[in-house]
RNA sequence: CGGGGUGUCGUAUACCGGUAGUACGCAUGCUUUGGGAGCAUGUAGACUGGGUUCAAUUCCCAGCACCCCGACCA
């Protein structure tokens, strides 16, 4: 995409009312606009970052033998009335609204109920276990307090997969192919070296449950951690029988400030026995299906990603989820030759299915390189007067500033490599 | 939900009981072109409502919005 086409522009300042590092600069790079507290819109490069996160998101869950799907925001309150978490005081995070015929409905703020009484049509036998189902859509939850940009807000896309299985064995062992798959999810979105299978609360339904958090200053939750057995506990379980139970002590972990960008936990029977999810077994006899519950939001996993890489320059964005491939930078100023190269540069790139924002402004160099620091992608590619008289490129590391000289023959092989 | 704070051009800010200045941006022109250039001209602003006052953007009250701390986070 030609940068002088791009609505969107950078900014030297961020506005006074974002104090969070992450939506900071996505907002003066602009990925991001906020529309009011705790609800953001998502600008073109913004978008296609969320979408890099989603797709890799998708490709581990189907992986897994995950089927997409897409559930309503709208809610009928019959299936929540019959769990229980219609009431105010078991979720005090509903928006409640209503149909002109006065009909009570709500904005999904998750989605156990509506997908459990969905599948009661589809499982009846053994034969159709275990089954896993995801998607991403809009939860919403009418949080007291929005904070830290766009890593809590009352609007937003979450990743909710729900396993069903016919016993608890069946269950386990999805659950630990789900939770290898979240680790490879971290891995591919930059976040591997600084990211913990954590034990955590189970909340309402079970003892424990695995969060995956992401050692960050600017999280929310604290954890500790224990790094020769790779151990991590999230604080609200933190004691002295936990410990035990896992054959260490106390002294051996490191206090961290994190951030939850994932849980998944065992939901045992719990949505099963009150909504009546049965399956027959060999026998002909009704058990209730195991379910489990796994949940990443991609916004916050991005917010996550620029809190933990960015440096003082800008956010910097690893590979895979960075909204383009390569910045293409031109220092054509009047120059009509160069800016011939880098245009044909640009088609070069584009012909090979290479994913470049090419800044053809008309501005100066410091001030194309400062935005092309700020945008963050992780490859910048520079066509200049010195560049041509040399017969090759310049292409720059975003997260290291190294810099590396192409030969024009051979920079599709070396962008490919 | 408890406590605290802030609302001034698009953005960041200054000053002020007598109707507002700067920087960035934006527009036009000229000069400039490898790290946010220079000059000139122009553009654009006091959250809303009430009160006090001769006079309110400024002081007071309320509302709204936003921010921070805490609580909550299935």
């Amino acid at each position: 995409m030609k940068q002088s086409q791009l609505f969107t522009r950078t900014r030297k300042d961020a506005p006074k009312d974002e104090v969070s590092k992450n939506a900071q600069l996505l907002i003066r790079a602009g990925y991001i606009h906020k529309e009011m507290a705790g609800v953001y819109s998502y600008l073109p490069l913004g978008l296609r970052v969320f979408n890099n996160i989603i797709k890799i998101i998708r490709e581990e869950m189907n992986a897994i033998g995950g089927q997409e799907i897409t559930m309503t925001t709208l809610q009928s309150p019959k299936v929540w009335e019959q769990t229980g978490r219609w009431n105010d005081e078991v979720i005090d995070v509903w928006f409640k609204t209503a149909l002109k015929d006065g009909a009570e409905v709500g904005l999904g703020v998750t989605h156990e109920e509506p997908l459990t009484a969905l599948m009661t049509e589809y499982i009846q036998s053994h034969k159709d276990l275990p089954v896993y189902v995801y998607q991403f859509q809009t939860k919403f939850r009418n949080e007291t307090r929005a904070k830290s940009g766009i890593m809590r807000t009352r609007e937003f896309v979450m990743k909710d997969m729900y396993s069903f299985s016919k016993s608890q064995e069946e269950f386990k062992i999805f659950y630990e192919k789900c939770a290898a798959a979240y680790k490879t999810i971290f891995e591919r979105v930059g976040l591997g070296n600084h990211t913990f299978r954590t034990f955590a609360s189970g909340g309402s339904f079970s003892k424990f449950s695995d969060e995956f958090q992401t050692i960050c200053e600017a999280g929310e939750d604290t954890i500790y951690i224990h790094r020769a057995k790779n151990i991590a506990i999230n604080k609200e379980v933190y004691n002295e029988e936990t410990v035990k139970d896992l054959g260490v002590t106390m002294e051996e972990f490191d206090q961290a400030k994190a951030v939850e960008v994932g849980n998944i936990f065992p939901l045992g029977t719990r949505f099963s026995d009150v909504l009546d999810l049965n399956y027959k077994d060999e026998t002909g006899k009704a058990i209730p299906v195991v379910m489990g519950s796994y949940g990443i939001g991609p916004a916050r996993l991005m917010g996550t990603i620029v809190e933990v890489l960015s440096d003082e320059k800008g956010i910097v964005w690893p590979k895979e989820v960075a909204p383009f491939a390569v910045h293409l930078v031109s220092l054509a100023g009047d120059n009509v030759d160069v800016k011939k190269e880098a245009d044909r540069m640009y088609e070069l790139l584009t012909e090979n299915g290479i994913e470049a924002l090419y800044d053809d402004r008309d501005l100066r160099a410091g001030e194309k390189f400062a935005d092309s620091d700020l945008i963050g992608i992780p490859l910048r590619m520079i066509v200049s007067e010195k560049s041509m008289a040399a017969g090759n490129v310049e292409i720059i590391n975003r997260a290291d500033g190294s810099v590396q000289r192409i030969a024009e023959s051979k920079i599709i092989e070396f962008l490919k490599g």
